[in-house]
DNA sequence: ATCATTTACCGCCATG
DNA sequence: TTCATGGCGGTAAATG
């Protein structure tokens, strides 16, 4: 259960990573409907700290924060900085005692030094990743992912990531409508999966001259209980299957056949949480054509099976 | 759970 | 020369 939210600010915090966070966790929508959390901004002995932007930041709280919260979140701080000791320390206290702890750009090398990350799946910016496995050799770090967040310790990569990584916390704790609305509020897209690459080639849709995918990918979002493949897409889209597989990759970074599931996992979810269709009906209209193979993909992705995630997320959040 | 069959994907390389 | 293309074949994954 997230309910205290505390943030680990230090001496030269990241402003937009720091921000992330605070837009997530740190801003009472509950008149609308939205959960709310109990933030908390904390620093060693509760002292002002200077941002990289110069301006100085006065934190709410003492690192005792840190054993009261739920969640730790971890902006970003530039590498090299002399991480206080204490609150390294308190960092691996909270870890120990099971507080979902989440780091967002380089905050994963303070994850690293309270010994986090050792033998765990990880990530930061793809810019870090070379340092970040070079000073915690028992990291395995992936550098071509979003955010992992396999269990209660979850590393973003670069800024933006941390949205998505925000975002997916919410999810896995409130529900994907919850989310998605969050995510429509703050004017972000709403979901992004974690093992999406962090490169991709044309992450802005190009113009005229210069077609993208993105009109073929609209119009499968609404045709997701038809039957596609790689051919029929490549047909679609006017290319050779080759040529089409290649550019998909480099616009989305996944292939057609992982994104079309993706998507098709996000639909179930929405019809899991909003609708009493069976299992049986929602296989069909979300593509999955039959309840195993719902089943299948839904637990490998979510995590859970789509009885208990239902059980979990039905009718218990109510979003304007 | 396991298996056989089919499909998707990607490295390689020739082509324009 | 460099670059995108797209056909081929091996391998991994999905499917039933």
């Amino acid at each position: 259960m997230l309910q205290r939210v505390a943030v680990l600010v230090l001496d030269n915090v990241a402003p937009f990573e720091l921000g992330v966070i605070c837009e997530v966790f740190g801003t009472d929508r509950t008149a609308d409907g939205f959960p709310g959390y109990e933030f908390h901004v904390c620093s060693p002995g509760g002292a002002t700290v200077r941002t990289t932007s110069g301006w100085l930041l006065t934190p709410t709280d003492d690192l005792t924060a840190l054993d009261h919260a739920d969640l730790i979140a971890v902006p970003a701080h530039p590498i090299g900085c002399p991480a206080p000791p204490e609150a390294v320390a308190a960092l691996r206290r909270a870890a120990e005692r099971g507080a979902q702890v989440l780091s967002v750009c380089s905050g994963a090398f303070l994850l690293g030094e309270a010994g986090l990350l050792d033998g765990r799946r990880c990530t930061t910016h793809w810019k870090h990743a070379g340092e970040l496995a070079r000073r915690f050799p028992a990291a395995k770090v992936d550098p071509d992912v979003l955010y992992v967040a396999d269990d209660h310790i979850a590393t973003s990569a670069g800024t933006a990531a941390g949205i998505d990584l925000c975002l997916h916390l919410v999810r896995r704790e409130h529900g994907s409508a919850v989310a998605t609305a969050l995510a429509r509020r703050m004017v972000v897209p709403p979901h992004r999966d974690g093992g999406q690459a962090q490169y991709v080639e044309a992450p802005v849709p190009r113009t005229a001259d210069a077609p993208t995918l993105e009109p073929l990918l609209s119009w499968l979002v609404t045709t997701l209980d038809q039957e596609h493949t790689a051919d029929s897409l490549a047909a679609r889209a006017h290319m050779s299957p080759r040529t089409f597989a290649r550019r998909f990759r480099a616009e989305t970074g996944t292939t057609p056949h992982d994104w079309l599931t993706g998507q098709r996992v996000l639909l179930v979810r929405h019809l899991l949480e909003q609708t009493d269709l069976g299992v049986d009906a929602i296989a069909s209209r979300s593509g999955f054509g039959t309840a195993a193979m719902l089943r299948h993909h839904f637990t490998r992705r979510v995590g859970a099976t789509p009885q208990s995630y239902r059980m979990t997320f039905r009718d218990r959040d109510r979003v304007a």
